[in-house]
DNA sequence: TTGCTCCTCACGTCACGTGAGGTGGC
DNA sequence: TTGCTCCTCACGTCACGTGAGGTGGC
């Protein structure tokens, strides 16, 4: 009967020597032989033995399981078991590593509209993506109280102008300055802005900010923490974390 | 100021205490005071670099990256290079998964067409799985030559039937013989079958396969190992890797 | 005799987790 | 004074990789 050595082996299954001596200290591969000069002699079965190993390590089953189902009397019950587990923890681990990669793309994208960047501004933007959620709330929030009242401007302009039937009209404009107010009152409430020179989040006088220029996502502001004046990128306040 | 305890530390950042003493020892987060009972205590500078870390740590980024990344002088370019090559890393091993997936999925597939599992039908199907692209190759082969002959012989019977020209199929008919020789020969050469008994991949004898049962997998033959005479799965030849 | 293969330690990987045993700080 | 938090070792994780220094076998 023909051996094999440690090294035809490797070669056979596509290993290292040093894993298939790796795999006899673990006692999942012990070979049959030894020679008188303590060198390791593999059989034909063991060979076979090396190759399901090799295979069912492919699927990235950990060592300590394959040994399990070897042993096994009834094999076919465990592989079942230990195949769906495997399948599962792949599926998680491609979602783990998928949501990285969402981060990072979210990342580069934010990095890419900042005119200098340091380290500094990562903090920033991590923040800023911590509260991302929370910020698209708000949005959401006074787009849907807006989108009634808007409806209400219309149907005035445009009654006033085709009937000549004004008094819709004078409501809604009675109505607009509480309404405007309350909803600046619940934005500022709600938002905070990020200084990009010291870098705090910082809630700005109402005042201010209410006549303030901005664009989208800015704000030209007034930082409290260390007084610069320019424009600020808008978040959601904290919640919860910490108390004011 | 107000300083931080290691503990404060870590549940603004939503780590172990344990965490935050490990930045410690490996130099990326070194507390800014100590109590004179040796007690850590971070700045709100410090938290601020705690954060840093954290989120960069969330994208998978090795530390000592981080590391150098935070202590770079101008850190635009360096954050670039590490984010690309991140997004590579982490691409990279979503696709090993994927095919460990994919792999796991054949293997259960496999698993359900057998009658009676054991471990050794795991190396059958981990060979019939790695010849399979070769096995592949070999069907189509046999499929691309029958196509032609195929075409001349219905070519043959119609124009026989429509046009009472016979002279065709009488070509047909007799190149039909040495060419199903000819492709049984190709076949046989190129095709092993596994021995369910014994797990041994053998060519059977010639004269048996030809006229052997079979359905499109299998084929009822003589194990030339051990004699068991049934049912064998079809395989390709193992190439290069042994000598015959 | 000379390469080549194989042997056994033994340390390193990576970012912490998990005790053990002791102590600071409100 | 009493919990609670924090401290420092020190070992463990997982499947090998990588030398170092020595030896078997054709």
């Amino acid at each position: 009967m023909s051996m094999y050595t440690t090294g035809e082996v490797a070669r056979l299954c596509g290993v290292t020597v040093r894993t298939v001596q790796y795999y006899d200290t673990r006692g999942i591969l012990v070979p049959s032989e030894l020679t008188d000069g303590g060198r390791r002699l593999y059989s034909e079965e063991d060979l076979k033995r090396m190759k399901i190993i090799c295979f069912l390590r492919e699927l990235g089953l950990p060592i300590d399981s394959i040994s399990q189902l070897l042993s096994e009397e009834n094999p076919g019950s465990v592989i079942t078991l230990l195949l769906d587990q495997q399948e599962e923890a792949l599926k998680e681990e491609i979602g783990e590593r998928q949501e990285k990669l969402d981060k990072l793309d979210a990342l580069k994208k934010e990095m890419r509209s900042l005119e200098h960047f340091t380290v500094e501004s990562i903090g920033d933007i991590a923040y800023r993506m911590s509260n991302k959620n929370e910020l698209k709330r708000i949005h959401r929030n006074m787009l849907l109280a807006s989108v009634p009242f808007g409806i209400l401007e219309w149907c005035g302009i445009l009654l006033w102008i085709f009937s000549g039937i004004w008094q819709p009209f004078l409501l809604y404009a009675v109505l607009a300055v509480p309404f405007v107010i309350l909803l600046s009152r619940y934005y500022f409430r709600h938002v905070r802005f990020i200084c990009p020179e010291c870098h705090t989040v910082f809630k700005p006088k109402t005042r201010e900010a209410l006549f303030a220029a901005h664009t989208p996502y800015t704000r030209k502001l007034t930082c409290t923490a260390c007084g610069r004046h320019g424009f600020c990128v808008e978040t959601a306040k904290e919640k919860e974390t910490e108390t004011e």
